[in-house]
DNA sequence: ATGCCATTAGAGGGATCGCTCTAGGCATTC
DNA sequence: GAATGCCTAGAGCGATCCCTCTAATGGCAT
Protein backbone atom coordinates (compact mmCIF):
# COMPACT_ATOMS: atom_id res chain seq x y z
CA UNK A 1 0.00 0.00 0.00
CA UNK A 2 1.14 3.10 -1.11
CA UNK A 3 1.87 6.23 1.04
CA UNK A 4 -1.29 8.14 1.72
CA UNK A 5 0.56 11.74 0.65
CA UNK A 6 1.54 10.12 -3.17
CA UNK A 7 0.60 11.33 -6.57
CA UNK A 8 -2.71 9.52 -7.09
CA UNK A 9 -3.86 10.66 -3.53
CA UNK A 10 -3.20 13.61 -3.99
CA UNK A 11 -5.07 14.23 -7.15
CA UNK A 12 -8.08 12.70 -6.16
CA UNK A 13 -8.28 14.74 -2.95
CA UNK A 14 -7.30 18.09 -5.17
CA UNK A 15 -10.07 16.90 -7.41
CA UNK A 16 -12.69 15.96 -5.16
CA UNK A 17 -12.52 19.06 -3.37
CA UNK A 18 -12.53 21.31 -6.44
CA UNK A 19 -15.59 19.18 -7.80
CA UNK A 20 -17.49 19.75 -4.23
CA UNK A 21 -16.00 23.55 -4.95
CA UNK A 22 -16.97 24.58 -8.52
CA UNK A 23 -17.90 21.40 -10.69
CA UNK A 24 -16.45 19.67 -13.36
CA UNK A 25 -16.54 22.28 -16.80
CA UNK A 26 -15.21 24.92 -14.31
CA UNK A 27 -12.80 23.09 -12.66
CA UNK A 28 -8.94 22.69 -15.31
CA UNK A 29 -6.58 20.77 -15.48
CA UNK A 30 -4.18 23.31 -14.55
CA UNK A 31 -5.85 24.09 -11.31
CA UNK A 32 -5.82 20.00 -10.42
CA UNK A 33 -1.90 20.41 -10.75
CA UNK A 34 -1.08 23.39 -9.63
CA UNK A 35 -2.78 22.43 -6.14
CA UNK A 36 -2.23 19.47 -5.67
CA UNK A 37 1.34 19.50 -6.63
CA UNK A 38 1.83 16.95 -9.27
CA UNK A 39 3.07 17.29 -12.46
CA UNK A 40 1.04 16.66 -15.99
CA UNK A 41 2.83 13.76 -16.97
CA UNK A 42 1.63 11.88 -13.34
CA UNK A 43 -2.04 12.64 -13.90
CA UNK A 44 -1.74 10.68 -17.38
CA UNK A 45 0.23 7.88 -15.66
CA UNK A 46 -2.49 7.26 -13.17
CA UNK A 47 -5.68 8.15 -14.95
CA UNK A 48 -5.01 7.34 -18.93
CA UNK A 49 -7.94 9.23 -19.79
CA UNK A 50 -7.82 11.86 -18.14
CA UNK A 51 -9.69 14.29 -16.33
CA UNK A 52 -12.93 12.59 -16.60
CA UNK A 53 -10.87 9.41 -15.23
CA UNK A 54 -9.99 11.26 -12.40
CA UNK A 55 -13.33 13.17 -11.68
CA UNK A 56 -14.70 9.86 -11.59
CA UNK A 57 -12.65 8.55 -8.83
CA UNK A 58 -13.25 11.51 -6.73
CA UNK A 59 -17.04 11.73 -6.90
CA UNK A 60 -16.67 8.13 -5.90
CA UNK A 61 -14.47 8.76 -3.00
CA UNK A 62 -16.63 11.61 -2.21
CA UNK A 63 -19.68 9.28 -1.73
CA UNK A 64 -17.97 6.44 -0.50
CA UNK A 65 -17.01 9.24 2.66
CA UNK A 66 -20.58 10.61 2.38
CA UNK A 67 -22.08 6.80 3.12
CA UNK A 68 -20.04 6.44 5.87
CA UNK A 69 -20.52 9.40 7.80
CA UNK A 70 -24.38 8.99 6.94
CA UNK A 71 -23.79 5.60 8.11
CA UNK A 72 -21.84 5.61 11.15
CA UNK A 73 -24.38 8.10 12.37
CA UNK A 74 -27.98 6.67 11.63
CA UNK A 75 -26.53 3.90 13.68
CA UNK A 76 -25.40 5.42 16.82
CA UNK A 77 -28.69 7.80 16.63
CA UNK A 78 -32.27 6.81 18.34
CA UNK A 79 -34.18 7.37 14.98
CA UNK A 80 -34.06 8.55 11.90
CA UNK A 81 -34.64 12.06 12.46
CA UNK A 82 -32.22 12.62 15.27
CA UNK A 83 -29.45 10.83 12.80
CA UNK A 84 -30.27 12.99 9.93
CA UNK A 85 -29.84 16.17 12.02
CA UNK A 86 -26.41 15.36 13.39
CA UNK A 87 -25.36 14.06 9.94
CA UNK A 88 -26.33 17.64 9.15
CA UNK A 89 -24.14 18.83 12.00
CA UNK A 90 -21.39 17.20 10.72
CA UNK A 91 -21.24 18.38 7.14
CA UNK A 92 -22.47 21.58 7.61
CA UNK A 93 -19.56 23.51 8.82
CA UNK A 94 -16.05 23.82 7.54
CA UNK A 95 -13.02 25.25 8.37
CA UNK A 96 -13.95 29.42 8.64
CA UNK A 97 -17.84 28.34 9.43
CA UNK A 98 -19.14 28.03 5.64
CA UNK A 99 -21.27 25.51 4.45
CA UNK A 100 -19.04 23.29 2.05
CA UNK A 101 -22.22 21.47 0.57
CA UNK A 102 -22.63 18.09 -0.92
CA UNK A 103 -19.35 17.49 -2.81
CA UNK A 104 -21.73 15.51 -5.94
CA UNK A 105 -24.48 17.79 -6.42
CA UNK A 106 -22.16 20.60 -8.37
CA UNK A 107 -21.32 18.24 -10.77
CA UNK A 108 -23.92 15.95 -11.03
CA UNK A 109 -26.16 18.89 -12.00
CA UNK A 110 -24.17 19.69 -15.69
CA UNK A 111 -25.78 18.00 -18.66
CA UNK A 112 -22.71 18.15 -20.09
CA UNK A 113 -21.02 15.90 -18.35
CA UNK A 114 -20.21 12.13 -19.31
CA UNK A 115 -22.16 9.38 -18.43
CA UNK A 116 -19.14 8.20 -16.76
CA UNK A 117 -19.74 10.87 -14.29
CA UNK A 118 -23.60 10.54 -14.15
CA UNK A 119 -23.94 7.38 -13.25
CA UNK A 120 -21.29 7.67 -10.96
CA UNK A 121 -23.17 10.26 -9.23
CA UNK A 122 -26.34 8.75 -8.90
CA UNK A 123 -24.77 5.82 -7.42
CA UNK A 124 -23.77 7.85 -4.62
CA UNK A 125 -27.54 9.38 -4.16
CA UNK A 126 -28.84 5.72 -4.35
CA UNK A 127 -26.32 4.27 -2.04
CA UNK A 128 -26.86 7.18 0.59
CA UNK A 129 -30.85 7.04 0.02
CA UNK A 130 -30.41 3.13 1.11
CA UNK A 131 -28.85 3.73 3.98
CA UNK A 132 -31.85 5.94 4.93
CA UNK A 133 -34.02 3.06 4.12
CA UNK A 134 -32.75 0.90 5.93
CA UNK A 135 -32.56 3.34 9.38
CA UNK A 136 -36.46 3.86 8.13
CA UNK A 137 -36.46 0.05 8.48
CA UNK A 138 -35.22 -0.79 11.60
CA UNK A 139 -37.37 2.26 12.81
CA UNK A 140 -40.45 0.05 11.96
CA UNK A 141 -41.95 2.50 9.24
CA UNK A 142 -44.50 0.50 7.09
CA UNK A 143 -42.61 -1.45 3.76
CA UNK A 144 -44.66 0.44 1.40
CA UNK A 145 -43.91 4.20 3.09
CA UNK A 146 -40.18 3.63 3.58
CA UNK A 147 -39.23 4.56 -0.43
CA UNK A 148 -40.68 7.49 -0.57
CA UNK A 149 -39.61 8.67 3.28
CA UNK A 150 -36.19 8.06 2.29
CA UNK A 151 -36.24 9.92 -0.89
CA UNK A 152 -37.69 12.81 0.75
CA UNK A 153 -35.03 12.79 3.51
CA UNK A 154 -32.44 12.89 1.44
CA UNK A 155 -33.92 15.55 -0.61
CA UNK A 156 -34.58 17.48 2.15
CA UNK A 157 -30.73 17.31 3.19
CA UNK A 158 -29.47 18.12 -0.30
CA UNK A 159 -31.83 21.02 -0.55
CA UNK A 160 -30.57 22.31 2.54
CA UNK A 161 -26.64 21.98 1.61
CA UNK A 162 -27.68 23.82 -1.46
CA UNK A 163 -29.45 26.66 0.27
CA UNK A 164 -26.52 26.69 2.73
CA UNK A 165 -23.78 26.78 0.47
CA UNK A 166 -25.10 29.37 -2.13
CA UNK A 167 -26.64 31.56 0.51
CA UNK A 168 -24.35 31.14 3.03
CA UNK A 169 -26.31 30.76 5.64
CA UNK A 170 -25.94 27.75 7.62
CA UNK A 171 -29.43 28.74 9.15
CA UNK A 172 -30.86 26.35 6.61
CA UNK A 173 -29.50 23.88 7.52
CA UNK A 174 -30.52 24.20 11.22
CA UNK A 175 -34.17 24.33 9.65
CA UNK A 176 -33.69 21.07 7.84
CA UNK A 177 -33.07 19.34 10.84
CA UNK A 178 -35.99 20.75 12.03
CA UNK A 179 -37.87 19.01 9.77
CA UNK A 180 -36.26 16.42 9.63
CA UNK A 181 -37.64 15.64 13.36
CA UNK A 182 -40.61 16.53 12.50
CA UNK A 183 -41.15 13.85 9.79
CA UNK A 184 -39.04 11.11 11.07
CA UNK A 185 -38.64 11.24 14.68
CA UNK A 186 -40.88 7.91 15.10
CA UNK A 187 -42.47 5.53 12.57
CA UNK A 188 -46.21 6.10 12.22
CA UNK A 189 -48.87 4.09 13.12
CA UNK A 190 -48.21 0.82 11.18
CA UNK A 191 -52.20 0.48 10.52
CA UNK A 192 -53.47 4.15 10.89
CA UNK A 193 -56.30 5.17 8.83
CA UNK A 194 -55.27 5.69 5.27
CA UNK A 195 -57.05 9.04 4.31
CA UNK A 196 -55.78 10.35 8.01
CA UNK A 197 -53.58 13.69 7.12
CA UNK A 198 -50.89 14.10 9.51
CA UNK A 199 -49.57 17.68 10.32
CA UNK A 200 -46.16 18.27 11.03
CA UNK A 201 -44.20 21.44 12.08
CA UNK A 202 -40.84 23.31 11.90
CA UNK A 203 -40.09 25.05 15.16
CA UNK A 204 -37.85 27.57 15.50
CA UNK B 1 -41.53 47.43 -26.61
CA UNK B 2 -39.69 45.30 -28.93
CA UNK B 3 -41.04 42.01 -30.83
CA UNK B 4 -40.79 39.13 -28.53
CA UNK B 5 -38.59 37.19 -30.60
CA UNK B 6 -35.71 39.75 -31.12
CA UNK B 7 -31.91 39.06 -30.24
CA UNK B 8 -31.87 40.25 -26.87
CA UNK B 9 -34.80 38.04 -26.02
CA UNK B 10 -33.22 35.19 -27.81
CA UNK B 11 -30.09 35.82 -26.25
CA UNK B 12 -31.09 35.81 -22.71
CA UNK B 13 -33.92 32.80 -23.36
CA UNK B 14 -31.31 30.47 -24.56
CA UNK B 15 -28.67 31.33 -22.27
CA UNK B 16 -31.16 30.69 -19.38
CA UNK B 17 -31.69 27.20 -20.94
CA UNK B 18 -28.21 26.51 -21.30
CA UNK B 19 -27.75 27.69 -17.12
CA UNK B 20 -29.96 25.02 -16.36
CA UNK B 21 -29.15 22.15 -18.17
CA UNK B 22 -25.39 22.12 -17.42
CA UNK B 23 -24.42 26.09 -15.41
CA UNK B 24 -22.27 28.33 -16.08
CA UNK B 25 -18.64 27.19 -16.94
CA UNK B 26 -19.97 24.51 -19.12
CA UNK B 27 -21.72 27.28 -21.30
CA UNK B 28 -19.76 28.56 -24.33
CA UNK B 29 -20.49 31.56 -26.27
CA UNK B 30 -20.21 29.70 -28.93
CA UNK B 31 -22.73 27.39 -28.17
CA UNK B 32 -25.19 30.12 -26.63
CA UNK B 33 -24.62 32.50 -30.03
CA UNK B 34 -25.28 29.02 -31.97
CA UNK B 35 -28.30 27.66 -30.37
CA UNK B 36 -29.90 31.68 -29.88
CA UNK B 37 -29.44 32.32 -33.90
CA UNK B 38 -27.48 35.67 -32.86
CA UNK B 39 -24.37 36.49 -33.97
CA UNK B 40 -21.41 37.65 -31.91
CA UNK B 41 -21.63 41.21 -32.61
CA UNK B 42 -24.65 41.55 -31.22
CA UNK B 43 -24.19 39.60 -28.00
CA UNK B 44 -21.71 42.33 -27.51
CA UNK B 45 -23.92 45.41 -28.37
CA UNK B 46 -26.45 44.17 -26.03
CA UNK B 47 -24.58 43.02 -23.52
CA UNK B 48 -21.26 44.89 -23.56
CA UNK B 49 -19.49 42.86 -20.95
CA UNK B 50 -20.02 39.72 -22.28
CA UNK B 51 -21.31 36.44 -21.02
CA UNK B 52 -21.10 37.30 -17.27
CA UNK B 53 -24.00 40.05 -18.24
CA UNK B 54 -25.79 37.70 -20.44
CA UNK B 55 -25.97 35.39 -17.41
CA UNK B 56 -26.84 37.86 -14.81
CA UNK B 57 -30.16 39.06 -17.33
CA UNK B 58 -31.04 35.24 -18.02
CA UNK B 59 -30.96 34.02 -14.13
CA UNK B 60 -33.03 37.19 -12.99
CA UNK B 61 -35.63 36.06 -15.78
CA UNK B 62 -35.48 32.47 -14.95
CA UNK B 63 -35.74 33.66 -11.15
CA UNK B 64 -38.83 35.77 -11.98
CA UNK B 65 -40.48 33.42 -13.68
CA UNK B 66 -39.78 30.36 -11.32
CA UNK B 67 -41.78 33.44 -8.67
CA UNK B 68 -44.20 34.13 -10.80
CA UNK B 69 -45.22 30.30 -11.04
CA UNK B 70 -45.10 30.26 -7.20
CA UNK B 71 -47.07 33.20 -6.35
CA UNK B 72 -49.42 31.91 -8.55
CA UNK B 73 -49.77 28.55 -6.75
CA UNK B 74 -49.69 29.36 -3.71
CA UNK B 75 -52.34 32.05 -4.04
CA UNK B 76 -55.11 29.63 -5.61
CA UNK B 77 -54.22 26.30 -3.48
CA UNK B 78 -55.92 25.47 0.08
CA UNK B 79 -52.81 25.82 1.97
CA UNK B 80 -49.06 25.94 1.67
CA UNK B 81 -48.36 21.98 1.31
CA UNK B 82 -51.46 21.80 -1.24
CA UNK B 83 -49.64 24.78 -3.44
CA UNK B 84 -46.00 23.27 -2.98
CA UNK B 85 -47.00 20.24 -4.33
CA UNK B 86 -49.05 21.87 -7.64
CA UNK B 87 -46.03 23.88 -8.16
CA UNK B 88 -43.80 20.68 -8.50
CA UNK B 89 -46.74 19.68 -10.73
CA UNK B 90 -45.75 22.70 -13.30
CA UNK B 91 -41.97 22.50 -12.83
CA UNK B 92 -41.26 18.75 -12.52
CA UNK B 93 -42.01 17.14 -16.09
CA UNK B 94 -40.44 19.08 -19.64
CA UNK B 95 -41.70 17.79 -23.02
CA UNK B 96 -39.93 14.52 -22.83
CA UNK B 97 -40.66 13.53 -18.99
CA UNK B 98 -37.40 14.36 -17.92
CA UNK B 99 -37.63 16.92 -14.82
CA UNK B 100 -35.51 19.61 -15.57
CA UNK B 101 -34.96 21.06 -12.43
CA UNK B 102 -34.05 24.34 -11.04
CA UNK B 103 -32.73 26.92 -13.54
CA UNK B 104 -30.71 28.85 -10.43
CA UNK B 105 -29.03 25.82 -8.75
CA UNK B 106 -26.28 24.75 -11.61
CA UNK B 107 -24.91 27.99 -11.56
CA UNK B 108 -25.59 28.84 -8.21
CA UNK B 109 -23.42 26.03 -6.97
CA UNK B 110 -20.45 26.96 -8.80
CA UNK B 111 -18.11 28.88 -6.21
CA UNK B 112 -15.81 30.42 -9.70
CA UNK B 113 -18.78 32.28 -10.79
CA UNK B 114 -18.50 36.09 -10.03
CA UNK B 115 -20.17 37.79 -7.03
CA UNK B 116 -22.83 39.38 -9.85
CA UNK B 117 -23.88 35.94 -10.33
CA UNK B 118 -23.60 34.95 -6.73
CA UNK B 119 -26.18 37.65 -5.47
CA UNK B 120 -28.40 37.33 -8.44
CA UNK B 121 -28.64 33.45 -7.70
CA UNK B 122 -29.46 34.01 -3.65
CA UNK B 123 -32.01 36.75 -4.87
CA UNK B 124 -33.83 34.32 -6.47
CA UNK B 125 -34.11 31.91 -3.48
CA UNK B 126 -34.50 34.35 -1.22
CA UNK B 127 -37.52 35.75 -3.06
CA UNK B 128 -39.19 32.18 -3.41
CA UNK B 129 -38.74 31.80 0.71
CA UNK B 130 -40.22 35.07 1.36
CA UNK B 131 -43.29 33.73 -0.99
CA UNK B 132 -43.63 30.45 0.95
CA UNK B 133 -42.88 32.33 4.29
CA UNK B 134 -46.32 35.09 3.22
CA UNK B 135 -48.15 31.88 2.48
CA UNK B 136 -47.70 30.21 5.98
CA UNK B 137 -48.02 33.55 7.72
CA UNK B 138 -52.01 33.67 5.66
CA UNK B 139 -52.21 30.10 6.84
CA UNK B 140 -51.64 31.22 10.79
CA UNK B 141 -48.86 29.61 11.17
CA UNK B 142 -46.59 31.11 14.40
CA UNK B 143 -44.18 34.48 13.73
CA UNK B 144 -41.31 32.72 14.88
CA UNK B 145 -41.89 29.70 13.15
CA UNK B 146 -42.52 30.60 10.12
CA UNK B 147 -38.57 31.43 8.20
CA UNK B 148 -37.77 28.42 9.26
CA UNK B 149 -40.70 26.29 7.68
CA UNK B 150 -40.11 28.82 4.95
CA UNK B 151 -36.80 27.59 4.39
CA UNK B 152 -37.13 24.00 5.42
CA UNK B 153 -39.95 23.95 2.51
CA UNK B 154 -37.46 25.68 0.19
CA UNK B 155 -34.78 23.18 1.02
CA UNK B 156 -37.75 20.23 0.08
CA UNK B 157 -37.99 21.75 -3.72
CA UNK B 158 -34.32 22.39 -4.18
CA UNK B 159 -33.67 18.72 -3.16
CA UNK B 160 -36.27 17.24 -4.90
CA UNK B 161 -35.87 19.00 -7.77
CA UNK B 162 -31.80 18.22 -7.72
CA UNK B 163 -32.56 14.76 -7.77
CA UNK B 164 -34.93 14.00 -9.91
CA UNK B 165 -32.59 15.86 -12.52
CA UNK B 166 -29.72 14.02 -11.64
CA UNK B 167 -31.22 10.50 -11.28
CA UNK B 168 -34.10 10.97 -13.71
CA UNK B 169 -36.35 9.61 -11.39
CA UNK B 170 -38.97 12.23 -11.50
CA UNK B 171 -40.66 9.52 -8.24
CA UNK B 172 -38.49 11.79 -6.49
CA UNK B 173 -40.33 14.94 -6.82
CA UNK B 174 -43.42 12.48 -6.27
CA UNK B 175 -42.33 11.75 -2.49
CA UNK B 176 -41.38 15.26 -1.86
CA UNK B 177 -44.90 16.56 -2.39
CA UNK B 178 -46.27 14.12 0.23
CA UNK B 179 -43.73 15.27 2.94
CA UNK B 180 -44.62 18.88 1.91
CA UNK B 181 -48.28 18.25 2.39
CA UNK B 182 -47.47 16.17 5.69
CA UNK B 183 -45.13 19.33 6.98
CA UNK B 184 -47.43 22.29 5.89
CA UNK B 185 -50.96 20.83 5.36
CA UNK B 186 -52.12 23.11 8.29
CA UNK B 187 -50.72 25.54 10.65
CA UNK B 188 -49.40 24.10 13.84
CA UNK B 189 -51.70 24.94 17.22
CA UNK B 190 -50.45 28.34 18.34
CA UNK B 191 -50.62 27.63 22.07
CA UNK B 192 -49.21 24.17 21.91
CA UNK B 193 -47.04 22.71 24.69
CA UNK B 194 -43.41 23.97 23.79
CA UNK B 195 -42.14 20.27 24.15
CA UNK B 196 -44.63 19.09 21.99
CA UNK B 197 -43.01 16.93 19.24
CA UNK B 198 -45.04 16.54 16.41
CA UNK B 199 -44.47 13.54 14.35
CA UNK B 200 -45.15 13.55 10.33
CA UNK B 201 -45.23 11.16 7.44
CA UNK B 202 -44.41 10.52 3.61
CA UNK B 203 -47.43 8.39 2.24
CA UNK B 204 -47.34 6.24 -0.92
C1' DA C 1 27.50 -1.78 -11.57
C1' DT C 2 23.60 -3.02 -14.43
C1' DG C 3 19.20 -3.58 -16.23
C1' DC C 4 14.39 -2.98 -15.26
C1' DC C 5 10.16 -0.82 -14.30
C1' DA C 6 7.11 2.51 -12.26
C1' DT C 7 6.82 7.23 -11.97
C1' DT C 8 7.76 12.06 -12.95
C1' DA C 9 9.12 16.46 -15.38
C1' DG C 10 8.01 19.59 -18.79
C1' DA C 11 7.75 21.16 -23.63
C1' DG C 12 4.63 21.77 -27.09
C1' DG C 13 0.34 20.91 -30.36
C1' DG C 14 -4.24 21.48 -32.04
C1' DA C 15 -8.35 23.14 -30.68
C1' DT C 16 -11.36 26.22 -28.38
C1' DC C 17 -12.07 30.00 -25.14
C1' DG C 18 -14.13 34.90 -24.45
C1' DC C 19 -13.59 39.09 -26.46
C1' DT C 20 -12.36 43.28 -29.59
C1' DC C 21 -12.73 45.44 -33.68
C1' DT C 22 -14.17 47.14 -38.25
C1' DA C 23 -17.46 47.23 -41.85
C1' DG C 24 -21.91 47.20 -43.35
C1' DG C 25 -27.29 46.64 -43.28
C1' DC C 26 -31.55 48.91 -42.33
C1' DA C 27 -34.78 52.06 -40.54
C1' DT C 28 -36.11 56.72 -39.73
C1' DT C 29 -35.45 61.63 -40.23
C1' DC C 30 -34.18 65.94 -42.75
C1' DG D 1 -30.34 61.85 -51.60
C1' DA D 2 -27.94 62.23 -47.36
C1' DA D 3 -27.26 61.78 -42.59
C1' DT D 4 -28.05 59.64 -38.22
C1' DG D 5 -28.39 55.91 -34.90
C1' DC D 6 -29.39 51.09 -33.79
C1' DC D 7 -28.18 46.69 -34.73
C1' DT D 8 -25.67 42.95 -37.02
C1' DA D 9 -22.00 40.07 -39.47
C1' DG D 10 -17.75 37.98 -39.13
C1' DA D 11 -12.63 38.05 -39.04
C1' DG D 12 -9.07 37.60 -35.89
C1' DC D 13 -6.39 38.15 -31.33
C1' DG D 14 -4.19 36.42 -27.14
C1' DA D 15 -5.06 33.22 -23.70
C1' DT D 16 -6.24 28.90 -22.09
C1' DC D 17 -8.04 24.34 -22.85
C1' DC D 18 -6.88 19.06 -22.50
C1' DC D 19 -3.80 16.13 -24.07
C1' DT D 20 0.51 13.68 -26.28
C1' DC D 21 5.06 12.91 -26.29
C1' DT D 22 10.04 12.28 -25.05
C1' DA D 23 13.43 12.23 -21.70
C1' DA D 24 14.89 11.69 -17.20
C1' DT D 25 14.37 10.21 -12.38
C1' DG D 26 14.07 7.01 -8.59
C1' DG D 27 14.16 2.60 -6.22
C1' DC D 28 15.23 -2.28 -6.38
C1' DA D 29 16.66 -6.94 -7.48
C1' DT D 30 20.44 -9.17 -9.51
Amino acid sequence: MPPVDDSRTQLVRTMARLLRDQGYSATGLAQVLAESGVSNGSLYHHFPSGMEELAQAALEMSGQAIADALSRVLDDAPNTGEGIAVFLDIVEVSADGVCRGCPIAPTALESSISPRLRTAATRCFNQWEDLLAGRLRADGWPDDDIPGAASAALSLIEGALLLARVTGQISHVDNAKQAARALFAAAPAQQAPSKKVRKGRTPR
